[in-house]
DNA sequence: AAAGTTAATCGTAATATTGCAATATACTTT
DNA sequence: AAAGTATATTGCAATATTACGATTAACTTT
């Protein structure tokens, strides 16, 4: 019913499955990678380099930033929106995960 | 629109969106680390382990399958599904171009 | 204070996703 | 071949996401 029942699978599960999907939209990877060319983190012109409205905008970053893949501090009449670390870092704990588990010797599939 | 504008960012952009997005479910996640697990890559079981109906898990292995985070081969009767490495290494690979970027020392910022 | 700027929020339309019952497909066993 | 098993597909209802115009909020400049 479109309705993801996160009840029933555990925290991490859900924990990475709400950092992934924040990354699962190209308007979002624009705006991290924005983000990262960026010496200064005045960001009030994410708007213009990525071809969307300011309040879908405003929307996708507020998605970043309730999963901690950014942070945002006002400045002024200005938002300074950087990289948050820590939800990157998960993520990258979790594929080497994966991989370190797929390159086991037992692990050999199809 | 509900409507994602794919034609306005790069490839490389929207294969990430599409990579993560798969991740984005905890039914996926759950899938993901079934499939972990089992040392042998008989995989008719995951209904059963994973709490959803069958056709559920099957449209959520077609997800997996389509982005190129499983593999799946039919045997008989039954299919084997295991996990493909390229899939987990691409987003692996850009979790670690993030995580640099983000340790250089003129990165730092808020 | 009036006007301008920046960013968030609201409301709404269009589309996508999720989940499952019912059914179909394809192979295996009896 | 009939029955059983494993998986995929179809159809549909419920909910979520995406996008943006209009508006609001809050600060800055004139």
């Amino acid at each position: 019913m479109g309705v993801s029942k996160t009840d029933i699978f555990t925290d991490r599960q859900n924990q990475l499955s709400i950092l992934a999907k924040a990354i699962g939209h190209p308007a979002r990877v624009a705006i991290i990678e924005f983000l990262l060319k960026q010496q200064t983190c005045i960001c009030k012109d994410i708007v213009g380099e990525v071809p969307l409205s300011q309040p879908t905008i405003s929307q996708h970053l507020r998605e970043l930033k309730k999963v901690g893949l950014i942070k945002g501090t006002i400045e002024g009449n200005t938002v300074c929106y950087c990289l948050d670390k820590k939800g990157f870092e998960d993520l990258h704990n979790y594929t080497s995960m994966v991989l370190d588990s797929l390159n086991k010797p037992n692990s050999e599939c199809c």
